[in-house]
DNA sequence: GCATTTAGTAGATCGCAGTCTAACAATCAA
DNA sequence: TTGATTGTTAGACTGCGATCTACTAAATGC
């Protein structure tokens, strides 16, 4: 945690969310590779070095901005389907394609960003990768715990193959869509 | 298919080979993001419009030389396994797991690479994505033909969730070894 | 030879992310 | 009020991938 000493000016906030804006009605119109600083700066209305003040590169503040836009990152698994596990997974996944239709495109773009920056991978993966990920690994226990799968199954690893199955589509800019949800319950109770 | 007119300098193909070995040397050595073209025309001894004039993009060239240099690039599945499905599966992953230690890194950058150029995109797919996905789906097919695999399983769906588990290992430094292999296996033909 | 065509060379130029500088502004503590 | 501290601004600068320019070099066909 970083403490304030105490003194000097006070960030501007307004700053920070003016950037936030910018940063994702741009993102989302233009495409995360078009947009430049410069551009969102200008719609902003705030110097280059406010922006560098608040964030250590365009790939952390877009994960900012799109992360708070979407406060439902990690999408609840539905409580009321507790019993029925399939329904719930396919629920969840489904909702996880419809999130991706907004913004699955800027998100292809931050794993990509991901893989060339070690800072930045480190809290994408913190913010948003690893909570899905326990997510999933967490339903498909709770599948098992109550014999809906087999005990004999791996879940971290079964886990790793729905996600990686979906990344696999949306880095190949495959369909996803329901039925794919659907397919991939389907093996993973097969 | 680009035909020769006729007439005109002939293209040097020594400088086409110094680039690939000099580009596959010093990614090896130094890593994708931090070799620049510069080095790399350098160190061929090379006109940088040379370069240009046989690859559109850093990632092209790079592509191609790793592309060479590993010519089993999607290894062929050991066929006198061909009896015993998962462990010709497992051997198979294996295999990749084995040649991503050495060019891993570089692949991911590439993947990276791939997410920003929409051409580059769709050669990186056709010459590396598809051919491995396709021989994965093909040994599901047999397996699931000599009934070693239930005939009710979408073997497209599976091959996807196998692919996608590493890619989602590579991509988030997970790691990818005959442990990993193994238990992929294991929830296939669970 | 000579025109034509295609390659190679050297280096300038562009676009953009990210850093740096120097002046100015807002806050706190003494 | 004054000094220390931190934030904001405008703009220069750096590094790098990619493009462009002008010139030179090597092949072909007439």
């Amino acid at each position: 945690m970083s403490v304030k000493k105490s003194g000097g000016r006070p960030a501007n906030e307004e700053a920070s969310a003016a950037l936030k804006a910018a940063a994702l009605r741009l993102v989302r119109e233009t495409g995360y590779e078009k947009v430049s600083i410069a551009a969102i700066i200008a719609e902003a209305g705030v110097a280059r070095q406010t922006l560098y003040n608040r964030w250590d590169t365009k790939a952390d503040l877009i994960l900012e901005a799109i992360f708070e836009a979407t406060n439902s990152y990690a999408a609840e698994p539905d409580m009321e389907r507790a019993q029925d596990y399939r329904a719930q997974l396919e629920d969840f996944l489904i909702k996880v394609f419809e999130h991706l239709k907004l913004d699955g495109a800027t998100i292809r773009s931050l794993i990509a960003s991901s893989q060339q920056d070690a800072k930045f991978h480190a809290s994408f993966h913190a913010k948003f990768v690893l909570p899905r990920e326990q997510m999933m690994t967490l339903m498909l226990r709770r599948a098992q715990d109550q014999g809906a799968l087999s005990p004999a199954r791996n879940v971290e690893v079964l886990s790793t193959m729905i996600h990686g199955a979906f990344w696999y589509r949306l880095l190949n800019r495959g369909v996803l869509d329901a039925t794919f949800a659907k397919e991939i319950v389907a093996e993973t109770f097969a």
